[in-house]
RNA sequence: CGGAGUGUAGCGCAGUCUGGUAGCGCACCUGGUUUGGGACCAGGGGGUCGAAGGUUCGAGUCCUUUCACUCCGACCA
């Protein structure tokens, strides 16, 4: 995509009411515009690495068998009495009437629709054991929303909901999904830990947490300095692993994913049955799975960025390649640059030209913020028939022959 | 909900103590000159100073009430 088309609204200011980097980036680099307490709107480039975050999640989930849906944002109040949920979710659930005075939340998780949905359309084992999953906006009325994307109140998550004939094929479910957020969370390239965890107000007994590691994080874990153990300092009070033994340390962590192992909890409470292999009533035995889609941004930027911006994960970069004009009116930097983004394009890589009128600066300013992985510079050199390629990790440069361009950029995505 | 702070142009801020024509920087518009690290010159547009009420000849400024937002805490995926 052109730069001059999209809507990027960088500032050199930080706006006044943030403090994390990533939400001082996000905004800095126009991915993101608060316009209310927990509330953002998701501006062009942020729809972007929202969209391809959200694809990883759905590939993966798919590849482990789960399928998805779309549940509905409003549901009715006595989904979540039926369930026992209503007051022990509280304030948080946001209420209202519709114009008959009938009473409704905004979902803030979906255990209770989708039992529900489960429970009109499965009445045999011989449907089991299945795996549903949504991706969609959640609203929770956060006693104090903070960080910007990191706690806001209106947030896109990914919910799976497993349904089992047992306990046993529950648990395998969970053990899938635990080695299936592994590789979404490895793919966005980040450093995470797997933690033992507690269950809060979502019940059930086992349970953990995908912790990325951020010191900005909002807990603290201890993770073990040799073995990939970790667990909520709530849950772990020792001083060495469990596992093998050796020190545990204590960091801080941004919870970006939760699974559970629910049992028969909602099942028993909205009276959810399927028939046995015997013809008799069991309730679904499930399994919780969340993602908090959203927040995942927040927390690639708190891992990734340094004091002149985001730098994204290749993953999750909005683009793979940031090609800079360096001066619109240089008819052969325009023509040059312009061929390499047609190649590019024809190769199915994501591009963003700088074709703005702005200076050289104004344009490198945008890139080191905005953090696009690889930038391609055509500037000065171009007489001598070089190019400069900037790795905006680690802010290299190097210089590069134009006739053997495309292959040194392909190289790098 | 306790504690602390902030609300003045799209963004960042000054002005409030000590009442007297609404300011600065960035951004934006027009023209010109520039073009490798957020250019320069000239001209220009944009405000019911968060809201309501009060005091006063006169309120951004003083008083009362209220709302919003941020930070710390408790709480929480």
């Amino acid at each position: 995509m052109k730069f001059s088309q999209i809507l990027i609204p960088t500032t050199k200011e930080t706006p006044n009411d943030a403090s994390l980097p990533s939400h001082i980036y996000l905004i800095r680099a126009g991915f993101i515009q608060g316009y209310s307490s927990g509330l953002y709107n998701m501006l062009p480039l942020g729809k972007i690495v929202l969209d391809k975050v959200r694809a990883i999640v759905k590939e993966e989930l798919d590849n482990a068998g789960a399928m998805e849906v779309s549940l509905g944002f409003v549901t009715p109040s006595s989904f979540w009495k039926d369930s026992g949920r209503i007051d022990k979710y509280g304030k948080e659930l946001l209420k209202f009437e519709d114009r008959h005075g009938a009473e409704f939340v905004l979902s803030a998780t979906n255990e209770e629709s989708m039992v529900n949905l489960v429970k009109g359309s499965i009445k045999s084992y011989k449907n089991l054991p299945i795996n549903l999953y949504q991706i969609n906006l959640k609203f929770r009325d956060e006693i104090r929303p903070r960080f910007g994307l990191m706690r806001g109140r209106e947030f896109l998550m990914k919910d799976a909901y497993s349904f089992h004939v047992d306990s046993d094929d529950m648990i395998r479910e969970f053990n899938l999904m635990e080695a299936t957020y592994s590789k979404i969370f490895t793919r966005l390239g980040l450093d995470f830990r797997i933690v033992e965890a507690d269950s809060g107000a979502i019940g059930g007994s086992g349970s953990k947490e995908f912790m990325i590691l951020a010191d900005s994080g909002e807990d603290t874990i201890k993770v073990c300095s040799s073995c990939n153990y970790g667990a909520n300092v709530e849950v772990e009070t020792g001083e060495v692993c469990p596992k093998c033994g050796d020190a545990l340390n204590e960091t801080k962590g941004i919870e970006a994913g939760h699974i559970f192992q629910l049992g028969t909890q909602y099942s028993d409470a909205l009276d959810a049955k399927f028939l046995d292999n015997n013809g008799k009533a069991q309730p679904f035995v499930m399994g919780t799975y969340g993602i908090g889609v959203s927040r995942l941004l927040a927390g690639i930027i708190e891992q990734n960025h340094d004091d002149k911006g985001c730098i994204w994960t290749k993953e999750s970069a909005p683009f793979s390649v940031n090609i800079i004009i360096s001066n619109i009116k240089k008819e052969e930097e325009v023509a040059e640059a312009t061929k390499l983004y047609n190649e590019l394009k024809a190769k199915g890589i994501d591009v963003l030209l700088d074709d703005r009128k702005d200076r050289f600066g104004a344009k490198i300013k945008d890139f080191e913020l905005i953090g696009i992985p690889t930038a391609v510079i055509f500037g000065k050199k171009l007489s001598d028939g070089l190019v400069e390629v900037v790795e905006r990790r680690t802010l290299e440069k190097s210089e590069v022959s134009v006739d053997n361009l495309l292959n040194e950029v392909l190289k790098r995505v």
